[in-house]
This record gives C-alpha cells, sequence and structure tokens, in this order.
DNA sequence: TTACTTTTGTGACGATCGTCAAATGACAAC
DNA sequence: GTTGTCATTTGACGATCGTCACAAAAGTAA
C-alpha cells in the first residue's frame, strides 16, 4: 500500500519498517475524476496531496477568470502550502485536470508523528525545500524572460506541461491572454 | 550575543539554554557596507544570512542588465535557498544595499546540529515554509496584477521596499523597465 | 561653493500584447 | 452520422509597455 509514496520518500531519508507503519496511519486514498475539485479557494487546506496518477491544477480567482498558478503529475506533492501552513483559507482551488488518485497526508497526525518519528520533519523540510525552488524558479520567469522566452522554457524544462496542460490554463500560467499563446505556439512551429 | 537573532528563533520554537550554546557554534557575524557583495554568483552557498541590520538585495544577470528578485530587510534570512539547498553554483548575487551586519549560519555545522537538537531542524522547517510562502506570493503578482497593481501592492504590503529600494532596482523587481515604474509612480502620487 | 556622477523623470515612437469578434477545429452525446 | 459544446486559431485595432534620447534632480567629492 501507498508503494510509491514510500520510494519517493525513503530516498529522500530512509525509513524503518516500524517508521513506515506509523505513518500510514496518516494517509488516506482518495480519487478525483476530471474536472473535480480537490480543495476548494475559501477551505482551509489540511493536509497535503501525493498525486499518484493524474494531474493537478491550482488556479486563483481574478475578476472571474481562473488564474493558474500551478500544475501538479504523478509522484508530486500538491497542495495550497499557504494555507497549510498558516491554516488560513485557502485562496487557490485545487481541481483535477484528469482522472487523479491521490494519498492525502493528514497535518495534524503528521505534525503529531513529528514528535515519534522525527525523520518526517527532516523529510517535510526537504518536500518544502524542493517546493519553494520550484516557486522561485517560476517567480523567476517572469522577470527574466518575455512570454515567448516562459513558453520556451516551459517546452524545455517542463514538457509534460505542455503535452497534458489545456492551452487556456497554460496561458494564464505564462501571464499572457490565450489568443497571444496561440500566437506564440503558431510562431515556433511554423 | 545574537540576542535578536535568539529572540526570532525562540518564538517559533521554544530553545533550551543548553540548545542555545550549542548553536551558537554555527554562528559568525559579518559586516558589510554598502554595495559590497555578500554572496557572488558562480559561488556555492554555505550558509544563511540573517540580517541583524540593514538591507541585501539579491540579483540575477540577464544580457548584462541586473535583474532583482529578492530584497531583504532586518530580522530576515536571506540566501540563495537554491543554492544553499541542493549545494550548486548560485544563479543570484547578494549585495548589501546600505551598511549592513549580518549573523551567517554554517549549513555544514547547522545540518550536524540537527541530530542533537532536532527543535532546530523544525525551526529551519519553519523558516523555509515562510521563504516559500513569500516566493508564492512574488510570482502571484505577475499572474494576477498589472505594473501598476504589482506597484500598488508593494506600496501598500511592503512600504519599506518603496522606501529603501532605489526605483531602478525595485522596477526591475517589478518585472518592468525604469521608465515605466517612474511614471507609474508619477500616475499614482497625481 | 563647483564639478562630477548617479538616479530619476519626460517625450516620442515603435513593438508587443490584450481585447473583441468571428472562424475553425476537436470532441462528446445522442 | 448530426448536433452541440468547448478549445484553439486568426484578424483587426487600441492600449500599454520598452526603447532611445535627453533633461532634471539628487547625491558625492573636492
Amino acid at each position: 500500500m501507498f508503494h510509491t509514496l514510500h520510494k519517493m520518500l525513503s530516498a529522500i531519508r530512509p525509513i524503518t519498517p516500524d517508521e513506515w507503519l506509523t505513518f500510514t496511519s496518516c494517509l488516506a486514498e482518495k480519487n478525483f475524476p476530471a474536472k473535480t475539485v480537490c480543495l476548494s479557494a475559501g477551505q482551509i487546506c489540511r493536509g497535503l496531496y501525493f498525486i499518484e496518477q493524474g494531474a493537478v491544477r491550482s488556479y486563483a480567482l481574478k475578476d472571474g477568470q481562473e488564474i493558474c498558478n500551478h500544475f501538479y503529475f504523478e509522484n508530486e506533492f500538491a497542495s495550497d502550502f499557504e494555507s497549510l501552513t498558516l491554516q488560513q483559507p485557502s485562496k487557490h482551488t485545487l481541481e483535477a485536470l484528469e482522472e487523479t488518485r491521490i494519498v492525502y497526508c493528514d497535518r495534524e497526525k503528521m505534525l503529531a508523528l513529528y514528535q515519534h518519528a522525527p525523520v518526517f520533519e527532516s523529510i517535510g523540510r526537504a518536500i518544502v525545500e524542493q517546493m519553494m525552488i520550484r516557486q522561485n524558479a517560476y517567480a523567476v520567469l517572469f522577470t527574466l524572460y518575455s512570454p515567448t522566452e516562459r513558453y520556451q522554457f516551459v517546452v524545455e524544462h517542463h514538457p509534460e506541461l505542455v503535452r497534458r496542460v489545456p492551452l487556456q490554463y497554460l496561458a494564464t500560467y505564462l501571464g499572457v491572454a490565450r489568443e497571444t499563446l496561440s500566437r506564440i505556439r503558431g510562431r515556433i512551429s511554423g
């Protein structure tokens, strides 16, 4: 059970069978059909989502429009980390892009676990570090690169985004209008 | 010694005198006159900078131009977190904006310390969480807001940036040309 | 003070992007 | 198959921003 998650976490820090057994009590498997909501904006995020299969987008509303700020795929942790950390209402909605299978890690249970099995605090830190690096790379896109360069960066470094994310969502993620991204793509391909 | 840092950290998690004593062996005070470099791009970042007094900017080079991605002030931790975490050459340079007094926390020593005093791993996680939330807020600025709205956001939520950071640096941070930020400012002030 | 350097502000103009509208394409339900 | 819905593409046009050039202001050193 939770085999891929175990593989992921034990790659960060070695986990004893006992530790793992305790940890599984924090976990629950959940399924989300395509286009269903995993976490609603306004709701307080109570846990971390590990994606076993599928894809999830995170978006905020701006003048009624959905602006994506992240896409998550297999073997990644998804969440609204601000809501999760501060236990404040989430500004973002998490929605399955495809049929998605998720392992949900309850925050309260994990915090309690940190006392008895410090290795998970260490793993938690490593996960947050990865997310921070990712966030930073995303932010830097906007100051260093033009819209075309941002798209090329994604094509080069995150081709799965281009393959699996509808253009309209990717456009908001890159901070341009749908039409502009369509034209950028046309210019590059042809 | 390191009084403000102690106050900051013990507000995150209670620290015993013994733990603190061990921790101080990781620390060293450093002074940087205005416009001097704390960390050069290309260099591997070996520690965390806690700013006791002063201000620091972080910037990357793009076509010979310095593009700022962060400003750090009193009682904040500065670093190139990507370089620090992955121990890769930094893409950013950290430079003192003013005369700056820093407590430098050595990474190697801190990692060793985590074994004996897990509270610091917990504190480390909290610091990284804060940085991640900050990074995310910064990234979201670009997709949700126009240049003018971005400037207004900074005026509202981070007025110290407007007061202490030269316009030319703030402009690159907001992803606009110096001239554009000058005009935005003129329009808003009247 | 003057002279010099750096920073900020202004004007003109071209390039890029957003917006609106319509056409085309893709896809699911029937 | 047909229909209806949604996504993407294309065109036209106006708004915004970047760039260049230069002026004004502020800061620095002698």
